[in-house]
DNA sequence: ATCCAGTTTATAATTATTCTAAAGTGAAAA
DNA sequence: TTTTCACTTTAGAATAATTATAAACTGGAT
């Protein structure tokens, strides 16, 4: 994803590009493969690969903003804090509890043949696989 | 699960039967239902069903404990508190966000007929389904 | 250039959980 | 049955993740 698919992307969800939320953006967008984080984690890599500091608080501003906004997910994983992932797509989940390691599994990858109907009055919203590992 | 069972139970897991763990394993464990539950939600219900008080720090270790011994399984749902589980089964659940209501789905509920191969060095330990539900 | 709603920031507050260390107790041993 | 002590409970302090506050700042419309 290039700088201007960036601002692109910001303004086309309302999100005024400011110099935070641009420099995060493309930390976050501007790479290959799915990226998994909490925000400690962004918080030090971002320390690290760019110059500029950032406020934590601006970081949980950004990251629920992206959320919001669709750019991107929350995945449940066991542990107190909070996952994000680039992957805003329906996907599953390998996770590595001794590593805390999420690896994407493709949609496609995982064909279910049988699931309960919903329970009375609701519906199925998604489905979510998780395949826990051990070494 | 009668009285005679929970203490069986509390000292064949090296549990020594303390008048609190006994009171709580009788509230969780003499049921029909699989029960969930936070600490919080616990601490709330053995406040109403109980005489006795348990210091919020007892009902951490006690959980704790139970967990450790096998007897409490514990479920990741979105959201910042730990729920634990009396089905310490492999099973599935069925998730509602707008209540954090959690409702169990047997394991022989769910058919899955293909699944991706762990990463390399690495097995697959369990398969957890997660069904999202809405209105 | 001016202005202002939206944003960032430092810091305080909140919430869930864990730690601490002193007092209490189940049950083994005397 | 008393004594003993490792294990347990407890109140409160400490920690960790996250959210709230309110003052300073800034993107971009006018
Ligand atoms: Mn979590
Ligand atoms: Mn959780
Ligand atoms: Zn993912
Ligand atoms: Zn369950």
């Amino acid at each position: 994803m290039k700088k201007l698919d960036i601002l692109k992307k910001l303004r086309s969800s309302g999100l005024r590009p400011t110099k935070q939320r641009v420099e995060i953006a493309k930390f976050l967008f501007e790479r290959e493969k799915t990226f998994h984080f909490t925000v400690e984690s962004l918080d030090k890599l971002l320390s690290k690969k760019t110059t500029s500091k950032f406020a934590l608080a601006t970081i949980y501003n950004t990251v629920h903003a992206f959320k919001a906004a669709g750019h991107l997910s929350e995945v449940e994983v066991r542990g107190n804090k909070t996952y994000f992932d680039t992957n805003v797509s329906n996907h599953h989940h390998f996770y590595d509890s001794e590593t805390s390691e999420l690896i994407d599994i493709d949609a496609n990858e995982v064909v279910i043949q049988k699931i309960p109907k919903a329970p009375n009055g609701k519906k199925i919203k998604n489905v979510e696989v998780f395949i826990n590992l051990k070494n």
